[in-house]
RNA sequence: GCUCCCUUCGUCUAGUGGUUAGGACGCUGGCCUCUCACGCCGGUAACAGGGGUUCGAGUCCCCUAGGGAGUACCA
């Protein structure tokens, strides 16, 4: 038997953390047994389905690189064939028309309540003839009495009462199926043999296994995974602060970063915290998967963007980088080589967008000097150091980070002070702020131009304090 | 309300009857150092509560509390 999952969302908005998690699940099951990921779109809410949810979780998903096998599939497409199935329940009588109003429905399930019981349809139509050419519903007929008992890769075994299910709708008046009933039949049909999905669906299984067992079809296995909370521990979910994994491609993270802070969200391989894609596929155990729900933290998700950025190919950070240096109105190419830049800001940056504001002053000249800086370094001592540096700056023969940095040793050493006192002076005339690589690459990074440009820019400024003071 | 699920540092987690309860993020002290960052060394902090079972319980059972999901002609 070949493993077959499979990712089931409905394009009802765009793919969120949670449930790319899912998906990131399903799909390393697949690929760690050498088995099939296949794509479903459950599109039969006509109402909420757009396609445009379709193309933000294909996209999501490409970035991701949580490539299928087969699909995407429209449950659209495939009405004929459930109702087929639909038929074929209600001749052999495993089904039947309801045509209940809602507001006997509504009363029922008031009453229900009132009596502190579960509320479910009291199978009122189930002897009824209802008159096919009438609006009516078709009700699955659940079995009254027995368990359905879940053996659950993550939760183990849970078991329900069929006594607290009722007769589920299967299609509704307007003749489109219901989710129950289409996931039942598609599972079926795509040959699908382990379903991971969220444990927002655990309720449902014994429903979805009833069905399945009139329809003479044995279930697939299933694991339902726990949730995703939000950082402050409260739900995330559509309504709030749920958020599209592309909007992390946007705050410039990097999708194995994500990949990786997602795979450890609910799972682990005893200590271990950075796995590449490759380890993911080796190592993953759906037995491993937490039962409890978990709260994003993206604090974690950060370092582990650092960290990936920091180990990462210059040359593709550079590339990633560019769009976000493009945000910022900088057009790369006028300046130093971007590889260059990203090189000298990997291990400061913790995303794309960090990088980027980070390395700005690398195109273009500060706006300001940051205040706290420039008063701690800008101050009168720091003149003869920059007048020297500006000098020695302006007569050296090759801008390349050897002569620079043995510049600004010979300056310090000249003046008999630490780098120090030459430096970071220098490094805030130069840069605005206090932070930057070092002063080398700073400097080779800014050029010779731009760099005595703004040394004397720096300079005005301290004249014009010591103006102030005397 | 009812049914089902869940509960180890602030967060992610290790732990499968005997551990000084381990790691990671964060926070924090220090080292390195031209700044920031990286790196390295150290610190902080947890078994939800109560009953059992057992020589022994974070680990097994029960109860309570708290959280979550479902309870739709949504998926």
């Amino acid at each position: 038997m070949t493993v077959r999952t499979r990712f089931a969302p409905s394009p009802t908005g765009f793919l969120h953390v949670g449930g790319a998690r899912t998906a990131l699940f399903s799909w390393l099951y697949a690929r760690k047994h050498g088995g099939k990921f296949v794509l479903r779109i459950e599109d039969t809410d006509l109402e909420r389905s757009t396609m445009e949810s379709v193309n933000a979780i294909l996209e999501g998903m490409t970035w991701l690189g949580l490539e299928y096998d087969e699909g995407p599939f429209y449950q659209t497409k495939r009405f004929d064939r459930y109702d087929e199935v639909i038929q074929d329940l209600l001749e052999r009588g495993l089904a039947y028309r309801c045509n209940c109003s809602h507001e006997r429905l509504d009363k029922l399930r008031d009453e229900a309540m009132k009596r502190k019981e579960k509320p479910r349809y009291d199978g009122h139509c189930r002897g009824i003839e209802v008159n096919p050419n009438e609006p009516h519903v078709i009700r699955f007929r659940n079995p009254e009495t027995g368990v359905v008992a879940v053996d659950d890769l993550i939760r183990g075994r849970v078991t329900f009462n069929n006594e607290e299910l009722d007769d589920l709708i299967i299609r509704r008046t307007d003749g489109s199926p219901t989710y129950n009933l289409t996931v039942v039949v598609d599972d079926l049909d795509m040959k699908i043999t382990h379903v991971i999905r969220g444990d927002d669906h655990l309720n449902n299984t014994p429903r979805q296994i009833n069905i399945l067992q009139a329809l003479d079809a044995s279930p697939p296995i299933y694991g339902h995974v726990p949730m995703i909370l939000g950082d402050d521990g409260a739900r995330l979910s559509k309504r709030h602060g749920a958020v599209s994994v592309m909007q992390y491609r946007e705050a410039g993270f990097l999708p194995e970063a994500l990949l990786n802070y997602l795979v450890r969200l609910g799972w682990s391989h005893g200590d271990q915290e950075v796995f590449s894609v490759d380890e993911m596929i080796e190592l993953f155990d759906i037995d491993a998967v937490n039962k409890a729900a978990s709260s994003f933290n993206t604090d974690k998700l950060l370092w582990l963007n650092q960290h990936y950025i920091k180990q990462d190919d210059a040359k593709r950070i550079a590339h990633l980088l560019s769009p976000h240096m493009g945000n910022l109105g900088i057009d790369p190419s006028q300046g130093p080589d971007l590889v260059a830049v990203a090189e000298a800001h990997q291990e400061r940056a913790r995303s794309l967008v960090e990088m980027a504001e980070m390395s700005a002053f690398c195109y273009q000249d500060y706006e300001a000097f940051e205040e706290k800086a420039a008063k701690k370094h800008l101050r009168p001592a720091a003149r003869e150091p920059l007048e020297r540096m500006r000098e020695t700056l302006d007569s050296l023969g090759e801008w390349t980070e050897e002569t620079l940095h043995a510049a600004v040793e010979q300056v310090s050493a000249d003046l008999d002070v630490k780098m120090g006192k030459v430096a970071q002076p220098l490094r805030v005339a130069v840069v605005g702020r206090a932070a930057s690589p070092g002063i080398d690459v700073t400097l080779y990074l800014v050029g010779k131009e731009a760099s005595l440009r703004r040394i004397d820019k720096a300079l005005d400024y301290i004249r014009q304090r010591e103006a102030n003071v005397g």
